[in-house]
DNA sequence: CATATTGTTTGCATTATTACGAACAATATG
DNA sequence: CATATTGTTCGTAATAATGCAAACAATATG
């Protein structure tokens, strides 16, 4: 599939969301996962509930997440839709190499 | 595929490259180019040479592209090796969910 | 109702990123 | 050889990202 200059921006967003390893971990941790309160994830990481907090806000900005509520504790997920959102955009873009370069590199795999 | 720790750092290496807009631009371009000069990438950007030149440095840094130098110019290109790999692990990565979560999210797609 | 538990928000400090102009290097050209 | 062309590197400024501790907020519990 093409992609076009807001495609592209995604692609850069969603990319800016996993350009952290901390952040990378709680999606893997969040995608394996069937209950998911905060606590389990701060436990999961070496860094204080604050920073925590922090890199799930910034999960549930770019929509990768969502977070409900459940008496004090708070629940988070993996948004699927959004996921499979990114999932087809990296996809569309890292199809989008139409190898026509004629620089002397080494080619195929 | 198994997602490890290590494949996710990687994951969140390549993400950073793919973090910034231009970045993203920069490569779209690449992968749809025969002849890819310094020049050409820079026309194609509202940036000064050396910002420009910076961010293809960063590319070089994480091995998505590489530059090879013909007389006073430099050509640049996708590395074909790379861009797969990094598609593979972004595949690999987004395919990882299992969809285990309890919350009352909204389901399905 | 006082206190504990669970997270979020705020206020910093530190470091990384982004961008630019100027200086520099290497090749080409008159 | 002087000069133009093409990029890279350096120095610097402005902004963003990361992490922590402390202050808050909301619910639960004795």
């Amino acid at each position: 599939m093409e992609i076009d200059i807001e495609e592209r921006k995604k692609v850069a967003a969603f990319a800016n969301a996993l350009s952290n390893p901390v952040r990378v971990e709680i999606l893997y941790f969040l995608a394996n996962r069937k209950d998911c309160y905060f606590g389990d994830i701060k436990k999961d990481l070496p860094l204080c509930k604050a920073t925590v907090s922090q890199h799930l806000k910034e999960l549930k900005k770019v929509g990768l997440i969502q977070g409900e509520i459940e008496g004090p504790k708070t629940k988070y997920c993996i948004n699927i839709a959004k996921w499979n959102e990114a999932r087809q955009l990296f996809d569309d873009f890292f199809s989008g190499y139409t190898g026509g370069c004629s620089c002397n590199c080494r080619k195929g795999k």
